[in-house]
DNA sequence: ATCCTTTCTTGAATCGATTCAATAAAAAGC
DNA sequence: GCTTTTTATTGAATCGATTCAAGAAAGGAT
């Protein structure tokens, strides 16, 4: 019993039953003389058989029962990313209820990522398109499996994707504070990494922003045109989501004669950064300075003080996006689904100038 | 060209040439000549054909480019649980470098566990062993593939594993604070689920807990003796590794007459929930106790104060499992590696009697 | 005793590729 | 011109199971 690998035929052939019948001890006990049965286990025991080797398996059945996530990020994004990590969570949960495995799947270049989608065992995809959607829905596309995109923005309608309402969204942030008084505001947007990050007219941030961040972008302007306050009047910097190109951006709009009572980040991760900035910088959120954030990682929730923020509904788009692979039932239309406002301690009256 | 999926076989018969050869003009290109090879590949575009599928290679290949990590946990413990992150965080950065894939296979109960990790498509697994580890390890080990188990304690020296100083690690931990002036302490571990938390003595502590969190109390008491205060003089309580059990272990401690100055948490989860705790009823941390936790995970450096902490070389044990799985080369004997203590500011000297 | 059911069991086909010994064709060497 | 080497291609075997039509055996009914 040193190695050579038994397979089900050896069992069949010691056992002297057919294949089949082996095969059926296994897979569809009931189907069996209990007599055969036991001693077809006997004997599998005997030589150290496990039960049906799952390749062999799944080459007949073709259902691997897993789901792959892809991002063109590095893997370790997943577990790093307040965003990511918070929709992962909810994506599990869902996952551990219909016993379903996950797959990570990822890479940081294009070709890596080809390969990598090409050959990941699973049932179906969905796709993280924080950045460089359409390259990763054109892979996964050729797979010819379902898949399904999050964040994939204003793209393609024939592309099955769960949407947000981001201008709506952004407008109800901007909104919220300007409705405490707010009039000078700051915008920090998610650029794509590699272009240059920093400041941007609105022409440019119409030109250069994708998807979401353009939308989020719109919202902010749309709402807070209502309280006479123009685009050119807003400051919109770009950056990487990570904290270098956060701290740059911040170190500009304070070095300003005028600089923002008001932050509208366009993630939860840009927002923690700002605030911790601000907090190294002697600025008091939320009495100099509010910041409102995006996402509704929950990280948000336990910061000090706590973020303000547009919640999305992870739960929701994490059992609709499950659902869609499981059943092979992507959405008909790509639905958008609403972000809702969370209060907490960042966000206040702007000081008395 | 509707569905009816194209196979090698349905390329080679069209473009007039072998199986054999059709195989070649993908996996081995350079060995087809030029003129087939194109024919070949033109003939698969208009059929449809994406390379071949995966799952047939795999049969023959047999290796599938991804290596497994299980638990005893639901799914959504590798994104929420923090030393769980801090680890896969580092194995993804590891499995990015090398190209691998990561699934993620788990379980709540023992049955579907089982039904998991038999039919993962990997080719090995890392096991956190957090709770359970025996019965991970022996599921695992009828899978036949290479494995490597983390935080298994002082298991049988046959199962191929990467361990911790736990016991040195937490002698200093506790060294730590009684060098800073400290008698007064508490110990908060991590027991098994569903055995009630609670207080314990020395005794109960020896026989209930199991593996890690046994070492680590061996260590504090170890510590603890060199300065004179014996296992009798420090209450240990068992928590879940969640916050409803460490505040009610916390309830307890300070209710009574003369409540720790320091307490020495078996996870930085414990110890920041304990924090927490501390901060809510206006114990100012370290100014009125002393907090010290085990792991280092991120969050210690975050927390406010920075959590004072003995820190697992998570890169290096990462570093260590991929190998051994890739290379199926798991460690002759079991290595343990140290861990280092970390002092920020969450430990000082006690307040005056 | 005959025929009809039921219940197991069999053997071969199939899933979708890879691999390798054998061969055919072309190029090189003398 | 004939042999040797090189280069491309073929065909069949293989990976490890599942599935299903068909056959055999046992049990029941008449």
């Amino acid at each position: 019993m040193i190695k050579g690998h038994v397979k089900l035929a050896d069992i069949a052939k010691a056992a002297g039953v057919s294949q089949g019948t082996a095969s059926n001890v296994f897979s569809r006990p009931e189907v069996v003389r209990e007599e055969v049965r036991e001693r077809v286990l006997g004997i599998a025991k005997d030589l150290g058989y496990n039960g049906p080797d799952i390749k062999g398996r799944l080459l007949r059945a073709g259902r691997v029962n897993a789901i792959g996530v892809a991002a063109i990020e590095p893997l370790a994004y997943f577990f790093e990313d307040p965003w990511a990590r918070a929709l992962m969570t909810q994506v599990a949960a869902v996952c551990d209820a219909t016993g379903t495995g996950i797959a990570l799947v990822s890479a940081q270049n294009q070709q890596k990522l080809a390969w990598n989608i090409n050959s990941a065992l699973v049932d179906g995809f969905i796709l993280l398109c924080v950045e460089g959607g359409e390259q990763l829905v054109a892979l996964t596309r050729r797979r010819q499996l379902p898949f399904i995109a999050l964040a994939l923005g204003d793209g393609d309608a024939a592309i099955p994707a769960i949407g947000l309402g981001n201008i709506a969204g952004a407008a109800q942030a901007a909104r919220h504070l300007a409705d405490l008084g707010h009039r000078r505001f700051a915008i920090l947007a998610i650029g794509l990494t590699g272009d240059g990050a920093g400041a941007m007219t609105p022409e440019q941030a119409v030109r250069s922003l994708k998807f979401t961040s353009r939308d989020r972008a719109l919202g902010y302007w749309q709402a807070l045109a209502d309280f006479g306050v123009g685009r050119a009047d807003v400051p919109i910097h770009a950056t990487q989501n990570d904290r270098q190109s956060v701290d740059a951006a911040l170190e500009t709009l304070f070095a300003a004669a005028r600089p923002p009572t008001a932050i509208l980040a366009m993630s939860d991760r840009i927002a923690l950064f700002a605030m911790q900035w601000l907090a190294r910088r002697g600025y008091a959120v939320p009495d100099d300075v509010s910041v409102i954030g995006f996402d509704g990682v929950p990280e948000a929730a336990t910061a000090v003080p706590g973020l303000t923020t547009m919640a999305q509904p992870l739960a929701e788009i994490a059992c609709r996006a499950v659902a869609a692979i499981l059943d092979d039932a992507a959405p008909a239309q790509q639905e958008a689904l609403d972000v809702t406002l969370i209060v907490r301690g960042s966000t206040a009256p702007p000081p008395p100038d």
